[in-house]
DNA sequence: CAAGTCAAGAGGATCG
DNA sequence: CGATCCTCTTGACTTG
């Protein structure tokens, strides 16, 4: 099924602040420095894989070691004491998810080839390319409609602007606390994710 | 331990 | 009818 591109443009002022790490800094003080300082170890870190594994996406076919890291993509079937098969969650590596979240950024919908591209190339099933696209797309458009509502209640509420804008960059901190490289997409993807 | 994230499960809708 | 979508929920896991 191809569907169109039709997603929203995201609220520029929240990404505005979103990105602009001074500002989160001087917002959320000690909270936000430590998020920084965990993003630039996985910064680091990233840019290491990223080395390793190639500098631009057509030379995705060099695979490496480095994207199978602690993926369990691979349902070995674990049992709890009850004798129920215990279910697994995958933890996807943060290069996965960082070339998960460029291509996603690039386009919202993958059609079937492209998706078997992207699963060979991150290792990863192209169920799992497929369900995690379709919980990106979610989790975005929930994101959307976040900042909507916020200012439908600060409008009814007479609430303050800034307060509410700054509420809300709490949030953004929050809501990424396990993956701060995505602060990267202040960088050479931008515009913009959200 | 509560609260949050996230991959995966489930169910209904749509499309070719 | 199968594949994929959207939406919400579940359960494993992490963090403070």
């Amino acid at each position: 099924m191809e569907m169109s591109d039709t997603v929203k443009p995201v609220t520029s002022f929240l990404i505005e602040d979103i990105l602009s790490i001074k500002e989160s800094t001087r917002l959320h003080g000690k909270c936000c420095s430590q998020k920084m300082e965990r993003c630039s170890q996985w910064k680091e870190e990233s840019e290491k894989l990223s080395a390793q594994l190639c500098p631009r996406e057509e030379a995705f076919g060099v695979q490496t070691e480095s994207l199978n890291a602690s993926c369990s993509s691979s349902p070995e079937s674990s049992f709890s004491s009850t004798g129920k098969q215990k279910r697994s969650r995958a933890a996807f590596t943060h290069l996965q998810v960082l070339e998960l979240e460029k291509k996603f950024n690039h386009q919202k919908y993958l059609s079937a080839p492209e998706r078997a591209h992207l699963a060979s190339t991150l290792r990863l099933t192209e169920t799992q390319v497929k369900i995690w696209f379709q919980n990106r797309r979610y989790k975005t458009k929930r994101k959307q409609q976040t900042p909507e509502f916020c200012k439908d209640a600060y409008k009814a509420e007479g609430l303050r602007e800034d307060l509410v804008r700054s509420s809300l960059i709490t949030s953004f901190c929050k809501a990424y606390q396990y993956r701060p490289y995505l602060w990267d997409y202040s960088g050479p993807w931008g515009p913009v994710l959200w």
